[in-house]
DNA sequence: ATAATTGTTCGTACTTTTGCGAACTACGAA
DNA sequence: TTCGTAGTTCGCAAAAGTACGAACAATTAT
């Protein structure tokens, strides 16, 4: 009785958990994100704060509108934008929050290098 | 005479610079190479050195080798990792000229933020 | 010579991303 | 009401990304 089951109870025992961490999958979710020069772009713009409209972006981009809203749209769904209606416009601000956890997030990746010896260097 | 020519230099003169910047281009890049769970799993584990093997890095991972072989791929060709046969093995490793790199172009795409005011929080 | 080990490359399947123009929504002005 | 402004969403196409198993290459062990 059971036989599938306790197979699978077995085959978890034993094995190696190897999915990924949270804080892996969130960092790659960040560095996806910004793994776009036009989404890069964008994140510049608004963190020197030169705008915050839409229009304004749009402007700075080589790309036509209905691209940039998308790129707005994926930068909103990693958390490092927010955006709210200011009739007629659209206002994009970084999400400090999130911009600041990004940062601590790269900041400890890159860290966990210079800690230790090289491989091969 | 020389009719479409005189109209795409007019146009080359007004027209604002919308391309990418190179060193927005070479972020993204980065990041985009750092865009998914394997890769910074794999980064996290050469750059801490419990191995630079192949078959260790495939044993971290919830992939086929196969797979694996192409996120190494990729990270090679984003310049973060080199590779070395030391047979019958192969050997990973952190670029370190381009892993430091990279850590200073993070660092001060995020330190933008840090130095001006904020447009909505 | 044959087999085992270690990875890479190939072929395939499927999903996601990027990009555009056109259509649409929402609002204020004429 | 009709028009213009400011963006978003839709539908499509092309390209890139993710993943796998099978086949392959290169070496070492039997």
């Amino acid at each position: 009785m059971r036989t599938t089951n306790n197979i699978k109870f077995v085959k978890m025992e034993n094995a190696r958990n190897k999915d990924y961490t949270i804080d892996n999958e969130q960092l790659a979710r960040f560095a996806k994100a910004m793994g776009h020069p036009a989404r890069i772009t964008i994140l510049n713009f608004l963190a020197s704060m030169d705008s915050c409209y839409f229009g304004d972006i749009h402007n700075e981009l080589p790309i036509a509108k209905a691209t940039v809203s998308q790129h707005l749209k994926e930068l909103k769904e990693a958390g490092l934008i927010q955006g709210e209606i200011e009739t007629p416009k659209v206002k994009y601000c970084i999400n400090v929050e999130n911009w600041n956890k990004a940062q601590l997030y790269f900041e400890t990746f890159f860290a966990i290098k210079t800690e230790k010896a090289s491989c091969c260097n």
